[in-house]
DNA sequence: GCCCTATGGTCCCGTTCTGATCCATTGGGT
DNA sequence: ACCCAATGGATCAGAACGGGACCATAGGGC
């Protein structure tokens, strides 16, 4: 456990999975910019050669367009969100399934209820809200990012950086298992009550109710997981 | 967030933290070999050249010793587990203090809920009380390492590796803020109390028993290193 | 006693990554 | 119209790193 791996790839693939973890969990958003090269290398620390090669191969596949110029840079295309990557996913086996899962319901589990203990400044709710309010919203092919964004909403409402950043890692990791699987509409309208009811217990800051709800509605991507992936 | 740094120095550093780490926590006792170089340096993901020089270096440091032959290998000495690093630790933010307790309350409150919620293998269960025991009669100046010890078996009983990996990465930044604090006898009798109380909850499958005697357990330490570090 | 095997010790070469410097492009301000 | 600032584009030398081959050492089995 001690001894997993170091480094999980070259620094150019690394590049590239974060980035594309940003567009698809929706921190960045279409026609929005990334930051500049020399920041982005600086914060990822890494060599800007490197990340210019990420961000090169992110704009030929569809991604991203490179702009030059002042107020240029790498804006994320409306078609990004929508997008399949296209990527021969290996099956992913059961012990890796349930290892996502039960990482996944110990960090949001944990993060709503200290989400719904503490007060928290009023404009981190409208964050909460908004992002809520574009979930219903959402078209089908946007609806994953949507989610996504709305559940890390929640997870900073923590306000540790660290369980914020745990958790998009999960989210990241159950994103690929929902690629493998279909997006059913009566799962998204389970989904968006399931949603409401988290984000009225943080408001109430009622952290059991917060619970009970995220349990309730993390059972029901597991179940469908698991169902769909046996 | 998403965009925080992938490399959190060179190879060279990951590894003697990484090897560090499994000291520390009680991974590797006193007297106990690392697994053979090629070995580690396939599961770290790092050429054996580099993971050779971080060897060297904790065996310059006191840490290791590293025999050559037949049944050689690098050995964790005797005095490694008592030893304090020689580090100027920068004074630790408040709100890292906050951001590293914050985790450490989702992840092991989690992680004992869900330890406690499944069946667990009997052998399983003879790692905890062993854990458990060692704990107890630990010397002083081991009793750091042991304690980090049992909490990880705690984490492993999840079934889950990354709640376990992601466990002991918050538990050593815990360790690090306890070795900036003294280490009282009267907490470390409490502490033997409540661990007592932690895995007799686990093994009578008492979810919400356990989770509770946890939360006193980590609001213990919390209180602790809140008012040594502010 | 000899040899075999499992280990650490050393070296070399090719690839990747970095750090730095300079160039090219664009748009806004004066 | 000009210049300046903020951006991406390109290149190079050198360090870091990895993969592999080979040597050295010690202990166990025959």
């Amino acid at each position: 456990m001690a001894f997993r791996a170091i480094r999980s790839g070259n620094a150019f693939e690394e590049c590239v999975e974060r980035v594309l973890s940003a567009v698809k969990l929706g921190l960045v958003s279409p026609g929005e910019r990334l930051p500049a090269e020399r920041d982005l290398a600086g914060r990822l620390g890494v060599s800007r050669v490197t990340l210019r090669d990420a961000l090169r191969s992110l704009a030929d596949a569809g991604w991203l367009e490179i702009r030059r110029g002042r107020h240029g840079g790498a804006f994320v295309l409306d078609r990004a969100t929508t997008k399949r990557q296209i990527r021969p996913v290996p099956h992913p086996s059961k012990e890796s399934i349930e290892d996502t899962l039960v990482l996944r319901q110990v960090l949001e589990l944990g993060a709503v209820e200290v989400a719904a203990s503490s007060a928290v400044r009023p404009e981190a709710y409208d964050a909460l809200v908004a992002a809520l309010e574009d979930c219903r919203t959402a078209a089908p092919g946007r609806y994953r990012t949507a989610d996504s964004r709305l559940h890390l909403v929640v997870t900073e409402l923590t306000g540790s950086p660290s369980v914020a950043a745990a958790a998009a890692d999960v989210r990241m990791r159950v994103n690929d298992l929902l690629d493998a699987i279909p997006l059913l509409e009566r799962n998204i309208a389970h989904s968006n009550d399931q949603h409401d009811r988290i984000v009225r217990a943080i408001r109430r800051q009622q952290p059991a109710a917060a619970r009970a709800a995220m349990e309730e509605h993390l059972a029901g991507t597991a179940a469908l997981l698991r169902a769909f992936l046996s």
